[in-house]
DNA sequence: GACGATATAGACCGATCAGTCTATAAATTT
DNA sequence: AAATTTATAGACTGATCGGTCTATATCGTC
């Protein structure tokens, strides 16, 4: 194992980082936690910018991950499956450690659209979106990529309301949402191809 | 007027806090700017985390005065208004000092649930709800609240998207689906009161 | 056993943090 | 004009910030 202890210091960062935010959560808390050396730190990242750039990679990795697993182990075919997207954010916001999206509040402590943790950020949310457009352009419906936007925001809008406001049933309504607006894009009849 | 400086105060705090964050907002730097003496603040504000509840509600009362003006200076019918809404939004969103939702941002820096700047910006969140369900209810559909609540996550997806994301073109996108699920909720006829 | 890489503890840096205190000076009110 | 409130500049606190440096120690590899 070349890097233990920078898998640790990420570990770590990660869980500190999601309960107290970025500003707040100090160097030495990390350390402390995580046991680690100062300058392993140093030795690893540049930076603490550096450092939570390296969380948020993993972050994305992992959430994505167990999101879109969690999706395709809920339901089989492209439409379920969208439907199931909600029924998986319901679980997350379950989680007793739910603390919002991590990369929604990236962007709300960097705010420069150029700062290299807001780019992150946005391309997380990018990757989301595109695996909403795949199961959209499965279930063979006039106009995917709109679909996809439009469940995309249902996804976004429930995590501020479950996290902000405090709405636990935002999940379900969403749900709720996306069954009218998929109902309402199948009206729409694909072309057939020639 | 009792309060000038502390009108300043707020002002100034507003902008700052909503450029730079909170916690990466230093007490000078409100000071510096605000041309105020450090006493003055302490005189007016308990602390950091007061001045930072008394922006909060400058900026509730503020934007949703502003927004509800300028859905009703759009469109005269309930329904033309609750589409009137995503306009707004776009309005908001091509203003060149955006920088997201504030109270968005707040829970995203406090992060606990029973946090009072947490609670500020919930509150915030139902208020805006709650003009919602007053133009939802309106309309005459079956189902106003949950009309209301499926139009509110467009919303608020629509802030993160074009925020976290980038996507200027986010609120149009909420604009479109926003109109299928009206459409959606007009098909269930209102019972005739009796 | 020797070597080079990796990790250690902890001193140290200048800067900044939120908040307190004091003594003086404006501005309001009476 | 006198009295009271309000604001001023700036010193000061103790804590914390991100980051650097050094000298020692542990580690895996040859």
């Amino acid at each position: 194992m070349a890097s233990g202890k920078r898998d640790q210091l990420i570990d770590t960062a990660l869980d500190l980082f999601c309960q107290n935010g970025f500003h707040a959560t100090g160097i030495d808390k990390i350390l402390e936690k995580a046991g680690v050396a100062r300058m392993t730190l140093y030795n690893h990242f540049k930076s603490k910018d550096e450092l939570i750039l390296a969380t948020l990679r993993r972050r994305d990795e992992k959430f994505r991950n167990w999101f879109m697993r969690s999706v395709e182990r809920r339901a089989a075919s492209p439409q379920e499956r969208l439907l199931a997207v909600y029924d998986t954010l319901q679980d997350w916001f379950s989680d007793a450690a739910f603390s919002g999206c991590m990369f929604i509040n990236a962007s709300a402590e960097f705010g420069a659209p150029d700062d290299p943790i807001h780019l992150a950020s946005a391309e997380h949310k990018v990757l989301v979106l595109k695996y909403l457009r795949e199961l959209a352009t499965a279930i063979g419906v006039r106009h995917p990529d709109e679909l996809a936007d439009e469940l995309m925001l249902l996804m976004e809008g429930a995590i501020v309301m479950c996290y902000v406001a405090g709405d636990p049933g935002a999940a379900s309504r969403a749900r709720s949402a996306a069954e009218k607006l998929i109902r309402s894009h199948l009206k729409i009849e694909a072309p057939i191809a020639d």
